[in-house]
DNA sequence: TTGAAAGCGTTACCAG
DNA sequence: CTGGTAACGCTTTCAA
């Protein structure tokens, strides 16, 4: 089983490695005719003799001579979370027609593990880069602008003029879920959140907090911080004092704090929505079983991950503009 | 930003380049010392040279040169499904604690850009395939073979005497949910299954008949097919019938089934689980958020990643044994 | 329209 | 222990 390389194909078809290496790499334009300036017939042959041998590019040869690769990468936190992993099946479709393929991986949120990433995939002379940054993951990626490899931010947003950015305007959905209570006459409307201190959170709670002062409720906007480890619990005192001052509404801005919040209905013996409504955010099963189904909003993934790569073929095309998308979530309530 | 090559750090340390390879490849024994035949001193000034300079290898370079890559491939129908994605996650973390990137891909259930997929793949030259196959893709699996590239299955069976396997026993996972619902005394119990021709959905069947008929119930054992492209409904008719017929409970042999039960007995009014007991598979907030919770199968994702990988690199060390391996799902109830 | 030849940065071999 | 040197398979001038 030896490996057919453009040598034996070359010589099979009578022709030079060079002529092959032509044929091979040339586009084919709206007709399906190939757009280069081998000789029809030759082309023709050399493809036949290719196909016929089942003659595969040696990327790792292409790649060393021309310094390029076709490979993108893609670092999320976890590619486990259904968030990241519809954004990365987006990012692969819409690489894969631009005939890119995608190395993605988790950096698990430990800087120690994101820079052993980014040493292991840059050995792969990687075009671009597209990632959701976590926490603390400031320096790793000054590392990754040094080597002036394009790359584009995802989802949380960190400093830095020569990043890319697709972002969703979360200013906008915390203002959507708060109107959309106001607008079902809900007055006391609070949010429980998570003090982490990344962008997204703060953002859907300052949308919140203006769409209630818009609305006149600014007085009774609360915004109560649940921590990361300790949901379930955090969250069931939250909604034991809400209920004991006649609190309406919850806002609760991740898919953990929602799952989290219904848990704590539950025990407490607390209805949903006559007792206490809901926005949740996110997509779960949980939200369209439940009888009546939740409103929830939605981040746009599909375009998150198209767009992502869109703006990083962009830059690596060494185009300038375009570089920061803003997209919008989308409420789906009755 | 000129890059540093093995020539850059052998010319600063002074020494020769055959030097700097032994040195940047030489693995680490327990100790942390540097097992390989150079002197200490002059491994010790290299690597600092290395790291001053911020050298890293060229992998096309070197995978080019080696034959080898240290990439493993990854192709599952959809990564954006939770089952395939945690275990993708796993698979990536136990690759790289071992040295090995990953590449992920999606078939998208098409023989078409499976095909180009495992083109492009092969041209990175990857060392080693986990696949779980769709169905259909059996000639492209051929394909695969007939490059003696070490390829492991998961979740999915075909024929195939050089594949490694790491198969869930779901015989004994239709069993267990069975028995369980026996166990609670329950008689008419049924199943709502697929009709996909796939094999862990028969074998699902399989183990609940046989629990049926262990426990004297054979005759009352009944499998019903919902469509996949109309699960809903499917479901509401078989429900409605169910009702009419005095079926105690039901096994749902997938995550997109239970849904769909839970969503029909919300539309038909009957109540879980005294009109109508459940074992679902797979994982759900609903799972677990319903009270009392629901009752469910769940397939072992972590062994699943872990094993497939393990197989997988000792099919590339060349070791011939343990290349089929049966994992037990577990259930989760009261 | 075609072909010869020079590398790309490594690793592998062989000689010292 | 160390170093010289020939590949690996391809793209890319440059020349014909």
């Amino acid at each position: 089983m030896k490996k057919i390389t453009i040598r034996d194909v070359a010589r099979e078809a009578g022709v030079s490695i060079t002529l092959v290496s032509f044929v091979m790499n040339a586009k084919r334009d709206e007709n399906g005719q190939l757009d280069c300036c081998v000789n029809k017939d030759t082309a023709k042959r050399v493809l036949e003799v290719a196909r016929r041998l089942g003659y595969r590019r040696n990327q790792a040869a292409a790649s060393l001579r021309s310094g390029r690769s076709k490979t993108l990468a893609v670092i999320t936190s976890d590619i486990a979370n259904p968030f990241f992993a519809e954004i990365c099946r987006y990012i692969e479709n819409t690489a894969y027609v631009s005939d890119y393929t995608v190395i993605m991986a988790s950096s698990d949120e430990k800087a120690e593990k994101m820079d052993k990433l980014i040493d292991t995939i840059f050995g792969y002379n990687v075009e671009g880069l597209i990632v959701a940054p976590s926490p603390g993951s400031e320096n790793v990626l000054q590392r990754v602008l040094d080597t002036n490899t394009p790359t584009v931010l995802i989802d949380r947003d960190v400093k830095g003029d020569a990043f890319g950015r697709v972002m969703v305007d979360n200013v906008n959905s915390g203002c959507m879920a708060a109107e959309y209570l106001i607008g079902k006459g809900h007055k006391k409307i609070e949010m429980v959140s998570y003090d982490l201190g990344i962008s997204s959170f703060s953002d859907r709670e300052k949308g919140y907090m203006n769409a209630m002062k818009k609305a006149g409720l600014g007085s009774l906007a609360n915004v109560r911080c649940a921590s990361y480890d300790n949901v379930g619990n955090d969250v069931v005192n939250i909604f034991k004092d809400a209920v004991k001052r006649g609190v309406d509404a919850f806002i609760l801005p991740t898919k953990s704090l929602s799952v989290a919040g219904f848990k704590a209905l539950n025990s407490l013996g607390i209805k949903y929505p006559d007792d206490m409504d809901f926005v949740c955010f996110d997509e779960s099963d949980v939200y369209e079983i439940n009888e009546p189904p939740v409103a929830h909003i939605v981040q746009p993934v599909r375009e998150i991950g198209e767009k992502a790569v869109e703006v990083l073929l962009n830059m690596i095309a060494g185009k300038k503009e375009g570089k920061d998308v803003m997209l919008q979530a989308k409420l789906f309530g009755e």
